[in-house]
DNA sequence: GCGCGGACTGTAATCGATAACAGTGAGGTT
DNA sequence: AACCTCACTGTTATCGATTACAGTCCGCGC
C-alpha cells in the first residue's frame, strides 16, 4: 500500500498538502495530487490517523450473546447507523460472564472511541474504568443503581436506552389477569440484570395491585437462558398447584419453557397459557403461536448507536448531558394464551 | 491513560527497555517497571503498535445479515476463536448486498491482519483487492469459480470452509422420495451465491438419478430471504399440479414458507411436506417442527477462524498451502414431512 | 592486569499520518 | 513602487510504540 510521501514525491508537493487535499481544505495542485491518489491507490492508514489524532473511528459492542435473536437485532442496528457516519464495529460476545466482559472491555477500550455495552449484571465495575479513560459509553438495557462502583461518574456521562420492562412486565400480567387466570407464575431472569429485576418487579407490583395470589413457588428465577426456561418450567408444572399461566421474562426462557410443555405434552394454552417477553421473528409460527411483549429491537441499538455517535461527532469541550431512554413495548396477542381451563388442568 | 515514556522514566529505564520487558525479554530492571506499569496502570497502545509492527492484532468478519441465526452462531463460534489467540473482531454486516460489502472490504482492510468473508455473490471482485493487497483471507460457504476475478491468486492464497450443500440438498430428496413423494418442488436461493448454485444443483442431480419428474413450475429461484420464500411458496402452492414437498434451501425462507402455508391454513405436512437447511434453535418448536438439512454452525466459524489464525501466527515468508474443507451436513427429521396423501392435495 | 564474551541497556530512526508555524507569491491598494 | 492581504505551501515536531546499532558493565580466564 502506498504511503503519504510517496504521493506527495508522485504529485511534486509536500505531504502536508497531501494530507490537507484529504481534509478537503482547497489546494492549488488538487488535480496532481487526484491523479498521483488514484495512481498509486493510495488510501490514508487509519492506524497512522488514530495515533496522530487520538480517534479511532471505532466503536465497541459488547453483548451478552449474539445467538440470542433479541442482540443480533440490536447489533444490526448499532452497525447500520455506526457505519453510516464512518465509524468501525468491534464486536465482543461476554458469553454471559462478567469476568469475561471485564476483560473484553478492557481488550477493547484502546481501540474505539466509545462503547454500546448491554452489561451482563448492574455491577458497574466493567465499565467504570472505561469511562474514567473519559470515553463516553452507551448501556443498553441496563440502568445505573445506586450504589455500585463509579455510579457518580457514570450518571453524569453515560447515555442508557432502556425498554420499559416494568410497564411490560405489567401489561402481560394485565392481559392473564384479564383473561381469567389467577395462579399466575413467573421465570425471571437474574435479578442483578436490569431487565430481570425490572420485569421481575413489574410482575409483582402488578400482581398485587390487582390482588392477585403469590406464592413463592410460583416464583422461578432462572438465567434468560433456554436451559433455565427448561428447568424452571419443569419445576412449576410439578407443583401441588400447577399454575394457570406463567410469564416468562425473555425469549430463549420462553422457548425452553415451551419445549418442557411440548416434550411433557401438557396443551399450550389448554393446560396452561404462556406469555414471553421479546419478540422473535419465527414466533406466530410457534406450536402455538407464542404471545409476547414485544419491544422494538434493531431501533434500540440504532438508538444507542445515535446517542453516541451525537457525543463522538460533537465539538471537544461541548458538554452533552446523558440522556436515559425508554423505548415503549407493546403486547402482542398470539395463540399461547387464552382463558384457564375451568376443569382442573391436568 | 499513560504511555510508555512516563512508564520508563517512573522505573529510571529507557523506552526500549520497557518495551523489552512487555516483548517477554530478560530485563534487569524488572521488577521496578512491573511496579512503574501497576503505579501507572499502562497498557501498550495497540494502535501505535500497530502502526510500527503492521500487525492489527484484529480480523474482519464480513456476513450478509447479522440476524440470520446460521450466522450469528458462524460469528460466536469465529469471536471465540480469535479472542482467545488475542484477536479483535471487526464486523460487517453487507445486508446481502454485494456493492456494500465491497465497500465494507475497503473500509476494514487496513484495520485487520485478515478476514473471513461470507460473501454474497461468486463474483470474487470484492476479494480479490484485499487478497492482492497481501492479506490473507477465508471464504465461508463460497468456494472459488472459474474465470472470475483473481480467481488464481484466490486459489492459492485463500482458505475455504464450506459444507456438503449438494450431499445436504440429495439428502433431502431421498428422504422426501423415501416417503413415497413423487412431485417435490424446489425453492432456492440466488445461482450466484455458492450454497444457492450447490443446493440447487444436488437436488436437480439427486431427482435425476431417482427418475423423478422434474418441471420448471416446481423450480422457484428466491433470494435467501423470508419474503422470498413466501412468495415462492405462494406460487407453488397455486400451481394446477400442486408439489407434495417442497425442499426450501434455507432457513429464513423454510420460514416465509411456512408462514405463507400457515397463513393459507395449508395442512403441512398434510398437504404438503417440507424440509428446510440449516437448523434453527427452534425448529422443533415450530408448527409443524420442522425437518431439516443440519449443518455444524458454529463450528463452522471456529474452523475458519482457525484456519485464518494459523496463517497469522505463522513465521512469516512460511508458505501455507491454501485448504478446502468441506464439513458434514446431517438430515434431522422432524414433524414437517411425511408420506405424501393419498387422495389428492386440496 | 588485560582482553573477551555475554547479558543487558540506551540512543535514535522509524512506522504514516497531522498540524503549528513560518514562509511564499500573486494580486490589489495607495 | 512599496506595501498589505489572502490564499496557499513546506518544514518540522509529534502521536506511542519497536528495533537496529552501538555501547556499557561484569565476570572470567590467562
Amino acid at each position: 500500500m502506498a504511503n503519504i510521501q510517496q504521493v506527495a514525491r508522485a504529485a511534486g508537493v509536500s505531504t502536508a498538502t497531501v494530507s490537507r487535499y484529504f481534509a478537503g481544505l482547497s489546494v492549488r495542485s488538487h488535480d496532481a495530487i487526484a491523479h498521483a491518489v488514484a495512481l498509486l491507490d493510495y488510501t490514508p492508514s487509519p492506524v497512522a490517523r488514530s495515533l496522530k489524532s487520538g480517534r479511532n473511528h471505532a466503536i465497541g459492542v459488547i453483548v451478552p450473546d449474539i445467538t440470542n435473536p433479541f442482540f443480533a437485532a440490536l447489533v444490526k442496528g448499532i452497525e447500520s447507523e455506526a457505519r453510516g457516519s464512518g465509524f468501525e464495529l468491534i464486536l465482543g460476545n461476554s458469553d454471559e460472564d462478567a469476568a469475561i466482559e471485564s476483560s473484553l472491555v478492557a481488550a477493547i477500550s484502546q481501540r474505539v472511541d466509545g462503547m454500546i455495552i448491554a452489561p451482563v449484571v448492574e455491577d458497574a465495575a466493567a465499565v467504570a474504568g472505561f469511562i474514567a479513560g473519559g470515553s463516553p459509553a452507551v448501556l443498553v438495557d441496563r440502568d445505573i443503581v445506586a450504589g455500585v462502583v463509579g455510579e457518580t461518574a457514570a450518571r453524569q456521562t453515560v447515555d442508557r436506552v432502556l425498554v420499559d420492562n416494568a410497564a411490560g412486565a405489567a401489561l402481560a400480567v394485565e392481559h392473564l389477569a384479564g383473561l381469567g387466570h389467577r395462579a399466575i407464575a413467573v421465570i425471571s431472569g437474574p435479578l442483578d440484570s436490569t431487565p430481570g429485576r425490572a420485569r421481575h418487579a413489574g410482575f409483582l407490583d402488578e400482581m398485587a395491585r390487582l390482588r392477585l395470589p403469590m406464592s413463592a413457588d410460583l416464583v422461578r428465577i432462572a438465567d434468560f437462558r433456554e436451559e433455565g426456561g427448561y428447568t424452571s418450567m419443569a419445576e412449576l408444572v410439578d407443583l401441588p398447584e400447577r399454575p394457570t399461566a406463567v410469564f416468562v421474562a425473555n425469549n430463549l426462557m420462553a422457548i425452553g419453557a415451551l419445549r418442557l410443555l411440548n416434550d411433557r405434552q401438557i396443551p399450550v394454552p389448554g393446560s396452561v397459557s404462556v406469555i414471553g417477553f421479546d419478540d422473535l421473528s419465527f414466533a406466530p409460527l410457534l406450536n402455538p403461536p407464542l404471545s409476547v411483549i414485544r419491544r422494538p429491537d434493531v431501533l434500540q441499538g440504532a438508538t444507542a448507536a445515535r446517542l453516541l455517535l451525537r457525543r463522538l461527532l460533537a465539538k471537544p469541550g461541548k458538554e452533552i448531558p446523558p440522556e436515559r431512554l425508554s423505548l415503549p413495548v407493546e403486547l402482542v396477542i398470539r395463540g399461547s394464551t387464552s382463558r384457564p381451563n375451568p376443569e382442573g388442568t391436568r
